[in-house]
Parts: structure tokens; C-alpha cells; sequence
DNA sequence: CTGAAAGCGCTTACAG
DNA sequence: CTGAAAGCGCTTACAG
């Protein structure tokens, strides 16, 4: 192949630039990683031959130097699921912010897929990575530290965590909602929540829930304990069921999404929320202000932890402190609306 | 510096496993992109050695050589909404099956905003792209040509297009919930689209649905064509405003998200849908099936076109074939449920 | 089947 | 303030 002055990916390189610039590459690279460096006049050519010849940086040439790639990964149990979609769209845009790009996978509640796509995102050189909550296999968070990677958990705050967490106190978001049924003097209450096996957020929600039983003296019977994933069509159908032959004041959801499920099987019942049936939520997702009645679920600010999460994670890069103890817990809000009424 | 044989960036290199295996770093390479060609014995070697280190490799180093980065990008209107959520997570499922990785970013419905995306992502060296409709900025079109980078438009099928698209035929979806309402001898129907500007499957969509009008000889007044955000809480709120003044017998709503809006309008009011009212939507999004009523709708496989997508953009860099004129059009279903009845 | 060497596009000391 | 040279971690002809 003859030599060329334009790459082989027929894009100009920094070379095509340098050239029609008349400055050496060396200069070139100085304009776009630090300006202040390049004299005024110089810098003019050097950006007029950039915009002339349509020049992109390839940052993964540079990053071979610079310790840095501008990618950080974000790993989320469900992309398809109002759960994580806040929180997925504001730590995007933090980090367009910031110059960086956004790598997503998400491993489908299954933690063994973390090492696969830890493995992947690795191999494009991340600068950083968010996981949800703080079940992971050790093989990935090894891989992670072998590298001295930043990471961050986020979702659930835990105050003993052993890496960085930005989040809410999820046992105190599930203690809110059951002590709220309380106070409006239910006693016979359903609780429905996923399966909490690798999922800290829930099981920490529901010891939230179990701790106004136990304050109440009161027993939550295992056949008042239902699992049901986050699916509404799911949780509609396991409500019908259950209130064919059970009938409690109150359901306590482990999340809206199963709330939306429960509301909707009221209504196919033609039972009234609130009057027959009080049903709490926890995430304040899209529709619940809106549905009717308005679910009364806990407001947890996923934007807010997206933002958090991006700026915390850049700026582990550029501080180079691993802040290895500094946890954010980011408040979260009691949303009382239609859905609860007392006995 | 001292020579080290680990990389400064504190992880094993291919020289450090070579070293291990008692093999040319040409060989360990061979090994991951070839190992077909690696007798048995030293393969066993490699991976050992592999293991043993942790090695990582840096896909980012091969790619300039191997003309591929192994990264996809996508571009959304928006993350945080159920629209494109079933989309992006099949999108991104079916690349991890193919070894890639997605860079995924949200332009919230300004197309001027696809210009610094485009670039950033041609920073990072994507293998092809996805971007959402038929309406773009011809800079970053122009980026993305320059360059040969596979690209295709998702979504909303037109057989006119200039790059290859894969998607639903929006015009049918509009025309289809539009007709499902005349033939149920709705005469009386208000329209609430988002806005057009910029967004070929809505536009689509509405065409097609005031084709029906015409077709019908009816005429779609001004006054009831309204404009609403995809977003419950507005399309709830604009609803309550519409029906305090007017009483058409149904509504076609732009998509399924405006349409929960207006049947949570009606249930605030005391209305009973579809007695008083038939509400029509596009998309059939988690809960339009489960609510109470089930809403009529059209179902867009999300799944599909995501799975289609990663799948053309990974035959693209593999044949080289540049695709141009392959059109994928994915089959909708009409989802006749209980939000509509004859008047 | 394997190795030595050159090179991908960029950046970073080192000089000047 | 700018340039020439070396090198980031890997891959790919070219030999053998």
C-alpha cells in the first residue's frame, strides 16, 4: 500500500491536519488537549485546517497515553423497566456534560452476567463504572480493583459499603410505607416483593417493612409474603388471585410497578382503592402521580443519584483520589396520595 | 521510569502473558483473533498464562489496527420514557451476543444536539450506528458518510429512504386506530399528537390517520387536533382542559403514553371508557395491556426492530456490504381491547 | 505454526 | 511556543 496522508479508515488523522496547518502533529495534539499552550495564530490555522478537513480526535489512540478514555460504564439490572430509566437518561447527560461517553449493559437480575460484561466493558478501556446496589460476584469487582478502576454502587445507601455509594436508605423507604398503613390502623396487610436474592434494594426495603411488624408486635405470616417480579401484567395476575381467597386492608408493594399491577387488578375486581383495598408503592415512577387514584408510594430521587453518580465518578478521575468512603445518601420524599385511606 | 513489564496502567499486557506462555507477543494475539491457527499445546499455554495474569485485552489498542472497535452506538430521542426502553434493551442484548458493546445517548428531542453526539461517539470509534427516524442534521450524516460508517435509521419504515431503515409502517399504525374508531361509528374524535417537528414516525402517524378523515370526508378541525408532550401527567391535565368545553366520543392519541394521560383523565372525571369515551393508542408500552380498561392500541415490535438493528449493523461490518437499499419492515398488530366501543 | 519488525493515531517528555 | 523522537498495547504482513 502506498503511503498515504489519510488513514486507512478514510477518515483525516491528525497528521492530514498537522500538515495543512503547517505545524508539526505534535502542535496539533497540544490545540485540542491544551490550548493555552498554542500560541493564538497558530491555533487559528490549526482549527481552520481541522474544520477544512472535517477532523475527528481519535480518543482511543489518545487514550493509550492519556491513562484516560472519556467511556465510563453504567451496569443496570433492566433497561426495559421504568426502574432504572431516570436514573439511566440523567447520568447520560451528566456525563455528555463532562465530554465522557456512556457504555450500558444490563445483566437481567442475573449477577454471573456482571462478569462477562464487566470482562467487556473492561476490554474498551472504561474510565469508571456504576453498578446498582452492592450484590456482585468478587470475579468482576476484582478485575475492577486489579485495575483500579473507579467505581461506584448506586441505588442503595449503605452506609458500610465497601466502595463509594450514592443512594437512599432503602430500609427506611420500606419502613415509611408499612409504618404509613399502620398509622392509618391497618393490621391485615399483604406484602408483595420480588425476589430479593441479589437484590440489596429489596431486601432492605423489606426489612424495612418487617420492622413495623415487629415495633407493632405484629407477625407477617409467610402466606401474607407473596414474590412477584416487577412486571404489572405479573402482579395484576398474582393480585386477582390472592384476593380470591384472602382479603387484606392493605398491600405493600416492593415497588410501583408491582403497585400499578395490584391497582389494575382492583379495578378488573371493581374494588375501590383506597376504600377497599390501601395499596403503597416505593419509587414514585412515570404514571404513578397521574393514575387514579395517585399511588402513595416514596419518592426516590433516581435522577438526582444518576447526576450524583456522574460527576462522583469523573471526578475520581480527575482528583485520582479513590474516595473510598465517601457515601452520598440522597434524600427521599413521602408521596401521600389516593391510593391509602384508613380502615 | 524503570522498564516495567506492567503496563503503567497497573494491569497485565499481552508482553506480560507472552512472557508467561515463553511466547512472542505475536502469538498470544494470534490467540485471541485466531486461535485456530495456534498449535494445541501452546494455546493451552496462553490461556494459562491468561488466567493466571487476568489479562484483559484492550480492544482499544487492536482496533487500530483492525479497522473495527467492536462498539455500536444508538441514538434515542429519549432514555427515560417508555417509548424506546424495550428498544435499547434489545438492542443492547443482542450486540452483547455479538461481542459488542453499545455507547447509547439521548438527544431529547433536539435534533441539533445529534451533531456533538454523532462526533463524540465517532471519538470513540463506533463500528456503526443507529439513529432514531428519518429526520437528521446533515452534519453529523455527513460525519458518519465521510467515514463509512455503517449506519441505520430505526423505527419508522419508509421506503424512500436514503440509509437503510428498519421499522413499522407508521402511516398504517395511524390509519389503522383511526379506522378501528370510524368503523365503530365515531364521528366526533379528537386527535392528540405530540409535535411533528422534527419527528417522522409522529408525522407518519398523523398522516395517516387524517387520511382516514379524508377518506371518510370528514375533516379534521383545527380545534380538534391538539398538541401534548409524551408525557402522562400533560397529556392527563390537557385532557381534563379538552373535556371540560368539548365532548368528542373518542380520542387517537399519538402514542400509548398520551393515551394513559386521557384514560386517567377520564377516570379523575367519572367517566367510563369506552361508554363515554374510546381511546386509541400507538405503541402498546408495559401497562397498556394490563390497565383498567385495556387499551386499544398497535402493537410495535420494539424487540424486533432492536434485535433487527444490532444484527444489520454487525452484518455490515462483517460483509462490508454497505446494505443501502435494505429496507426491514416489521409487521404491527392491531391490539382491539377495552378502551373502545362502538358509539 | 511462530517470531521479529514495523506501524496503527496519537501524546509526552526532551530539546530548543 | 514548537518540533523530532520515542512509545502507548496491540496486530499484521513478512520470514522462516
Amino acid at each position: 500500500m502506498a503511503k498515504r496522508s489519510r488513514s486507512f479508515k478514510g477518515a483525516p488523522g491528525i497528521v492530514d491536519v498537522a500538515a495543512r496547518a503547517e505545524v508539526s502533529p505534535a502542535t496539533v495534539s497540544r490545540f485540542f488537549n491544551n490550548p493555552d499552550v498554542v500560541k493564538t495564530p497558530t491555533r487559528k490555522r490549526i482549527e481552520k485546517a481541522a474544520n477544512d478537513l472535517g477532523y475527528i480526535r481519535d480518543r482511543m489512540a489518545g487514550s493509550m497515553h492519556n491513562r484516560f478514555s472519556g467511556t465510563i460504564g453504567l451496569i443496570v439490572p433492566t433497561i426495559d423497566n421504568a426502574i432504572f430509566s431516570e436514573l439511566i437518561e440523567a447520568f447520560a447527560s451528566q456525563l455528555l456534560e463532562h465530554d465522557r461517553t456512556m457504555l450500558i449493559a444490563a445483566h437481567g437480575y442475573e449477577l454471573k452476567r456482571e462478569i462477562g460484561i464487566v470482562r467487556s466493558l473492561l476490554e474498551r478501556r472504561i474510565d469508571g463504572i456504576a453498578l446498582v446496589g452492592q450484590d456482585h460476584d468478587a470475579v468482576p469487582m476484582n478485575m475492577l480493583a486489579q485495575r483500579n478502576i473507579p467505581v461506584v454502587s448506586i441505588w442503595n445507601f449503605d452506609a458500610n459499603s465497601s466502595i463509594p455509594c450514592i443512594g437512599a436508605d432503602n430500609f427506611e423507604a420500606g419502613r415509611l410505607v408499612a409504618q404509613h398503613l399502620f398509622d392509618l390502623g391497618h393490621r391485615n396487610i399483604t406484602v408483595i416483593f420480588p425476589d430479593t436474592n441479589g437484590n440489596d434494594r429489596a431486601r432492605d426495603r423489606l426489612r424495612g417493612v418487617k420492622s413495623v411488624f415487629t415495633s407493632q408486635q405484629l407477625n407477617l405470616s409467610p402466606k401474607n409474603l407473596k414474590t412477584c417480579p416487577y412486571d404489572i401484567g405479573e402482579a395484576k395476575k398474582l393480585t386477582m388471585k390472592i384476593l380470591e381467597s384472602n382479603r387484606p386492608t392493605a398491600v405493600v408493594c416492593g415497588n410501583d410497578i408491582i403497585s400499578h399491577g395490584v391497582i389494575f387488578a382492583c379495578q378488573a375486581l371493581g374494588l375501590n382503592v383506597p376504600q377497599d383495598l390501601s395499596i403503597v408503592g416505593i419509587g414514585d415512577f412515570a404514571g404513578s402521580a397521574h393514575m387514579e387514584p395517585g399511588l402513595t408510594t416514596v419518592r426516590l430521587p433516581a435522577k438526582r443519584i444518576g447526576t450524583l453518580a456522574a460527576n462522583t465518578l469523573v471526578s475520581m478521575n480527575e482528583t485520582g483520589t479513590p474516595l473510598r468512603n465517601k457515601h452520598q445518601k440522597v434524600d427521599m420524599s413521602f408521596m401521600n396520595r389516593g391510593s391509602t385511606a384508613a380502615v
